[in-house]
DNA sequence: TGTACATCAGTGAACGCGCGTTCACTGATGTAC
DNA sequence: TGTACATCAGTGAACGCGCGTTCACTGATGTAC
């Protein structure tokens, strides 16, 4: 047996480290892009020396991975356990958008983040990101092949309809999140990203692949 | 009849005037986004002194809102004459993600500027673009009222499908402008761009605007 | 055609500032014995 | 329980740098007469 490594001095448990990435999600948020945030606003946010911030990263980018990280880790877990639930079926599009909505704006300093760096970032960042929206449509992919009448689907053709309503899905996020405190303007989006859902599985029933 | 006024010193026809912006979009396609673009880079740029940047622009921000209305004029003119041209009924699909593409690849540094800063940039200059957005929507929700069965649409549905059409289009676009050379991408993200909008044009024949 | 004048785009030097990064240090915490 | 030691997160001062902005200036261009 190993011997027992008392205090492993974990990594990742640092309080000042969460604190540095707490801080820069904020401000991005609040104030402007992560490529015009710097190290030094990060740490006068948290009340730190700026030297300090190397005892946790080599640089903001290396911080800026690790948001995106973070981001696309509670995103992921929370599409498994939708994913999960059983469907019911008729209120099916309802529900998606609802949960949506309200993961987006329980989330909102995340998904601000992502929706900024997606394509303001640098590229490294940028790649991740992109990356990461790969991976959740081609998960969705597979789900709408399972309900597919079988054979009817290609692959080909599922990543596309799976492209088309996440690409639909992020564009409503990212107007909600536009959206200030306006009465009613989250009813009105949410209505319209029903309907945009709704369209879409229309056609999607309509749908024949053919070997063209 | 007005004094003949010789040479008014046409505000907008400066040479440098133009290279400075030239060399912004330049740099901001080349580099990095528009808001850690500095000043004194596109001074550079151009090969000129940076104090002679204020005798065409209050600030950066004030050549950022040009960009955007240069980037729009193009692109509203090159709609407006698509617009005019007839339909080629079947075969509309593909025409439109064909211009679509070929229009992209021409103007790849006004998109670029406008596929940044349409999230990452100050807020000034993303509402403005959002403007510039809704008002294409606008438009072909117009124009798709044109082809519908009358009374069959409601003028907000017709907003919803506009809007999930330019939605789709842009994340082609962002998708193509993102792409390297490699081979066979583009044709791929064509073929793409095709079924999703034949996906949404068979949703649309389906569609009921109803009461609710 | 020639001269005196107004305009104004571009110059070059200077400023104070916030930046990222380095360095030797301190002092708290936990370990070995 | 007590002591000597190692680790390492955070300090504070310093550096050189590129930044945006200001200012009085120059010199080319076009106008009035």
């Amino acid at each position: 047996m190993a011997p027992k490594k008392s205090k492993p001095r974990d990594d990742r448990k640092s309080k000042t480290r969460q604190a540095l990435l707490d801080a820069a999600l904020k401000l991005v948020a609040d104030n402007h892009s992560f490529s015009s945030l710097s190290l030094r606003e990060v740490t006068r946010e948290v009340g730190v020396v700026p030297a300090a911030f190397y005892r946790h990263f080599r640089d903001m980018e290396e911080l800026g991975l690790e948001l995106v990280d973070e981001s696309f880790r509670n995103l992921r877990e929370l599409l498994r356990t939708a994913r999960a639930a059983p469907l019911p079926d008729e209120r099916i599009v309802r529900q998606s958008v609802d949960v949506l909505l309200t993961v987006a704006r329980d989330n909102r300093h995340y998904f601000e983040f992502v929706g900024r760096e997606r394509f303001g970032g640098t590229s490294i960042i940028r790649a991740a990101i992109h990356k990461e929206i790969r991976l959740i449509v081609s998960e969705l992919a597979t789900d709408l092949g399972r309900l597919a009448p079988p054979g009817r689907w290609t692959t080909e053709d599922l990543q596309m309809l799976a492209g088309l309503m996440v690409n639909a899905m992020v564009a409503v996020i990212e107007q909600f999140l536009d959206t200030g405190a306006r009465p009613g303007a989250e009813a009105e989006i949410r209505k319209n990203a029903e309907k945009q859902l709704r369209l879409i599985v229309l056609g999607a029933m309509q749908w024949k692949s053919s070997g063209s």
